[in-house]
DNA sequence: GCAAGGTC
């Protein structure tokens, strides 16, 4: 260390969270004036103020974890330590680690000036803890990297925010109690009735999730779908066909269908008794938050949300995009937009489609706001640096954030929806056009198709004749099945885990065979994945339940007002978790058969003739619990066969077995009883 | 080996 890169006698250490935000402190407080320099690869910056030296260090996020304190279960035993010993896949984090002590060893101040919020509280605490002195510490406190604001937080520097700091640890070690002794709570189960040992796990965030994902997937699996029937109308009108709707939406039953064709024959024409012409304006969407991106990718491209999520890293890493673990969708208004779409203009894709926007927009650079907002960072932006080589899913991901991004100061898309209403024997009838007037933010990020639809012009009291009238027969739908994506999305809805976190806690409950996907990326539960989810709801009912979270935030809203303790809400835990365990504990071997059967290693008494698992004592065929229900739900939708369709028996059996519509479990129950004749 | 949360 020579020259600019000597330490000065006295410093203040500035802790960042991230080495991009270390840049950005670095370029606020001392412009050119800040050194960059280097230490085993990691920067931090040093420059000279009026009122003595700064440093500017950076962590990797966390650079303390937590480990288990002895062995067993329960375990309630634990400490905290450098995350490359708790964990080996964050040997990386060890470079981080070192700099920082280097740093902090000759320091006279320190500075946390990680994201204010309270895990960014608890990394630049016991970083200051391990290796400088807490009572010299002191908070910055800023909610986005603008120059201004940065200087602003540097100038009213605080005193440290220990209850931040608590509040963190205390989530920390809540989240590690409750996960490591209920996911041992499940692997001892299965080794005390099956000598094996297999990792599964439980946890405050990703078994919520599994009970979503398994409730979604029984009602598909139980559904049976019933007959509906509606009016099919052609109509001719100046030689060429078109369908009409029936506003009357659909009967339940065929002879209701069959009375309202008979009418209708019976009239032979139909009469225009409305028809109308209305704009409609579509906005702009607003940029991408992270949640936003990953449905849009897998929409588009059928990209899981967890790749699009690391994808997105790496294009933040190259300096190509904005931070983007983001929930916001506002782009903040300090911001160069005509800078950054100059840029863009450079990339051969985005020339002309830019000069088209400075046009429409006249240059005057207003984006469409979100709702959604983030205490740290804005919406995902491109940065407008040009992209090198990308490969085939980043060039797409990129696209879709700089073609959002465009789009955001576009115009609405405008449409006419064209719509003509019939009457005949007192039933109304639609037909509708749709013809769009100005593209609007759609010419920039076209994903989304709108198809023209050509509607003749008719005026009220004109007459069509009726071409052909038939009834034609649907049925009722089961529900979605969730993706990777929605399942992401249905976190983000019921404020569960974070965007750093949700695609990836998504994936454990993949790779622990909870879950697989099917068809279309369809989300499917496996046997393994029902029953984990019925022995979290018998014994640990609480981390099934969202609501586990909500009463965590107002906890650690308690302990940043200083309402209560960390040690009172840890010791409120652990003797929940204690009491929940000693009622497990005497039927821990019957719990374990129960996954030991799921997943084949305990071979049942009695065989369902279907699936061959275990039967269900109180079924006539020996069918499992999971076709036992099946059968009930087929023999009660069958009276309403019967009064819709006039089907039942054998016939509606093998009618039901034939239906994709149908679950899984009513198809195969269904073909089980017709290939009987029952 | 088990969680969830930061970031690389
Ligand atoms: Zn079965």
């Amino acid at each position: 260390m020579t020259g600019k890169c000597r330490l000065p006698d006295t410093y203040t250490l500035i802790v960042a969270e991230k080495p991009k935000a270390a840049a950005r402190i670095a370029l606020a407080l001392g412009g050119r004036r800040a050194s960059k320099c280097t230490y085993n690869g990691v920067p931090y910056w040093i420059l000279q103020a009026e009122n003595g030296g700064i440093v500017i260090g950076s962590a990797a996020g966390h650079l303390f974890g937590i480990r288990p304190l002895g062995k067993g279960f329960p375990i309630f035993t634990y400490e905290w330590a450098p995350r490359f010993e708790v964990e080996k896949k964050s040997q990386h984090i060890r470079k981080f680690y070192d700099t920082l002590r280097m740093l902090a060893g000759r320091a006279s101040a320190y500075i946390n000036a990680c994201d204010y919020d309270i895990e960014g509280s608890l990394i630049g605490y016991m970083i200051i803890e391990a290796f400088g002195e807490p009572r010299k510490a002191y908070r910055m406190k800023f909610s986005s990297l603008t120059e201004e604001e940065l200087v602003e937080a540097y100038r009213r520097v605080g005193e440290i925010d220990l209850r931040m700091v608590e509040a963190g640890r205390c989530r920390h070690e809540l989240d590690w109690l409750w996960g490591i002794n209920v996911s041992r709570a499940l692997m001892l189960s299965l080794r005390r009735a099956t000598g094996q040992w297999r990792v599964l796990s439980a946890g405050r965030v990703q078994s919520p999730t599994l009970a979503a994902a398994v409730e979604r997937d029984m009602q598909r699996r139980l559904f049976v779908p019933l007959p509906l029937f509606t009016l099919k109308v052609q109509v001719e009108i100046d030689g060429k066909a078109y369908s009409l709707e029936y506003m009357g939406g659909v009967f339940e039953t065929r002879g209701e269908a069959e009375k309202a064709r008979s009418a209708l024959r019976k009239a032979g024409t139909l009469r225009v008794v409305d028809a109308s012409s209305r704009r409609m304006l579509e906005q702009p969407p607003p940029a991408f938050n992270l949640g936003d991106l990953q449905m849009e990718a897998s929409r588009i491209y059928g990209l899981s949300p967890y790749k699009t999520q690391r994808i997105a890293e790496q294009l933040y890493l190259n300096a190509l995009i904005s931070y983007p673990r983001t929930n916001s969708q506002k782009l903040p208004s300090t911001l160069n937009y005509a800078g950054i779409l100059g840029r863009l203009k450079e990339i051969n894709d985005y020339g002309r489609l830019i000069d088209t926007l400075l046009e429409e927009t006249g240059g005057k650079l207003k984006p469409r706001q979100g709702r959604k907002d983030d205490p740290a960072h804005p919406a995902i932006y491109p940065t407008g640096r040009k992209p090198g080589k990308l490969g085939r899913d980043e060039w797409r991901i990129y696209d879709l954030i700089v073609r959002r991004f465009m789009a955001a100061f576009s115009k609405p898309h405008v449409y006419l929806r064209e719509t003509v209403i019939f009457n005949a024997a007192g039933m109304r009838f639609r037909l509708s056009g749709l013809r769009i007037v100005e593209e609007g933010w759609r010419r920039y990020y076209y994903f989304k198709k709108h198809r023209e639809k050509v509607i003749p012009r008719l005026r009220i009291g004109d007459e069509v004749k009726i071409r052909k009238l038939g009834i034609s027969m649907t049925y009722t739908k089961p529900p979605q099945a969730y993706t990777k994506a929605s399942l992401v999305k249905w976190m983000e809805n019921v404020g569960i885990g974070t965007e750093a976190t949700r695609a990836r806690i998504t994936e454990i409950l993949f790779e622990r065979k909870y879950l697989s996907t099917g068809p279309r990326g369809a989300v499917e539960s496996t046997d393994l994945g029902i029953n984990v989810y019925g022995f979290l709801k018998e014994f640990f009912p609480d981390l099934v339940e969202v609501d586990l979270t909500r009463r965590f935030e107002e906890y650690m809203e308690q302990i940043k007002k200083g309402e209560v303790s960390r040690e009172k809400v840890l010791g409120e835990a652990k003797s929940v978790l204690t009491s929940l365990i000693e009622a497990f504990k005497p039927r821990m071997g019957e719990a374990g058969v129960q996954l030991g059967k799921s997943l084949g290693l305990i071979k049942p008494v009695r065989k369902c003739p279907i699936c061959g698992k275990e039967s269900s004592p109180d079924n006539i065929y020996g069918f499992c619990q999971h076709h036992s229900k099946a059968l009930r739900e087929l023999r009660k939708a069958e009276a309403e066969w019967m009064r819709r369709a006039g089907i039942r028996g054998v016939r509606y059996a093998r009618m039901i077995s034939r239906m994709s519509l149908a679950g899984r479990w009513i198809r195969e129950v269904a073909g089980y009883l017709s290939s009987r004749g029952t």
